[in-house]
DNA sequence: GTCTATATTGTGATAGAC
DNA sequence: GTCTATCACAATATAGAC
């Protein structure tokens, strides 16, 4: 993105980026001001133009960024030799954790990838996604009767399901069944990685 | 909202109100001018402001009407008295259908309410949601033994996620597992409705 | 590379004629 | 009630000095 020689310009671009991550993670693509991102990085708002041409190349690399938060890496675990129940447990609570960290994620993609689904065909075009290699996973489960026969997207979209809905309607919940206890509803998200995995586990039994 | 007389303008305030659902919903607040709004009416930008003064406020308005569509009215159908998994899947049939009908509305609420979760303060607050309306009714179910013990909330919220989450994420799903075919999707929730009723119920087992 | 200054367009909102 | 005209300001983006 930016020329070769750069004195200390990587930590100027650097900089831009982290801000503009936060900002517009925070508020999207359409709530997000050039001058709010220039602002939060230190920076003049010209400097943005500079590195990134414009507001929405910007965005671009975000949400870029942000999108592989959501898309898993469910495959180390799934090809790995343990029991299904092992796997199940192990994707549910690291992909559980990962996105307690980064709570305005899902809200965020999910927002953008509604609003304009073309930035979306242009990500996976270059993000090699390929959905056998979840798909497959299960398949084999299922041809070796360790989990009753199912449609594995519809598996993998429960999983991802309960993973991500409470992350992303947090505010709601926690307003509605926690009277807004920021903490009441982290020890919540804590608890439910056991609540899910055993969920999945009783509902695939074969 | 307007005053009493009106010749015929009740009809003006609607117009502005269908326009507007239909295009904050679509892009949200901040993606969204109150001249597209004008537009979509076939309206002057200044009625707009005439019957609702601030852009704020016909949001507001917009706002409100989405929120009741992603809180459920469980209670009629938990308090009646059919059997546990009859309630479980009539619960999930309706709600699935009526989400398909209205598929940016998950989306939008959910980026809405981490944008500003303070408007969500003062709707609840007119709004009498009672939490316990719908927990009480599965602690019931528990106390006579006809699912097996579980948290009240944990639950409600699977069964919420497994059927907001394929609305909410569908361009993203649709994409990577059905070549962004809208009818294999449409297809696909609509056996969905099955098998998260089955899930569930498989899942509550004593 | 980084800044200031500026061009240009679009925004929410209001005033006032009819 | 509905319109046109207009205000005050914020937006993205560029030009040009250093």
């Amino acid at each position: 993105m930016v020329k070769t020689p750069e004195t200390h310009s990587q930590s100027t671009e650097n900089k831009i980026l982290e801000a503009a991550k936060k900002v517009f993670i925070l508020h999207g693509l359409e709530g997000t001001s050039m001058q709010q991102i220039a602002s939060e990085a230190g920076i003049n708002k010209s400097l943005l133009h500079y590195y990134f041409r414009t507001k929405e190349k910007l965005f671009d690399a975000v949400f870029t960024y942000a999108f592989h938060y959501i898309v898993p890496q469910m495959e180390g675990i799934l090809s790995s030799d343990s029991g299904i129940n092992d796997k199940i447990e192990r994707i549910v609570t690291e992909y559980m954790d990962m996105l307690s960290e980064n709570k305005f994620i899902p809200a965020f993609i999910l927002h953008e990838i509604n609003r304009n689904p073309d930035r979306l065909y242009n990500i996976m075009q270059k993000s090699g996604i390929k959905p056998e290699m979840f798909v497959n996973q299960f398949v084999n489960e299922i041809q070796q009767g360790n989990i009753r026969p199912i449609d594995p997207r519809q598996l993998i979209i429960n999983i991802l399901s309960m993973c991500i809905f409470p992350v992303a309607a947090r505010p709601l919940i926690q307003r509605i069944f926690f009277g807004n206890n920021e903490n009441a509803y982290r020890q919540f998200l804590e608890e439910r990685k056991k609540v899910v995995s055993e969920f999945i586990i009783q509902s695939i039994k074969p």
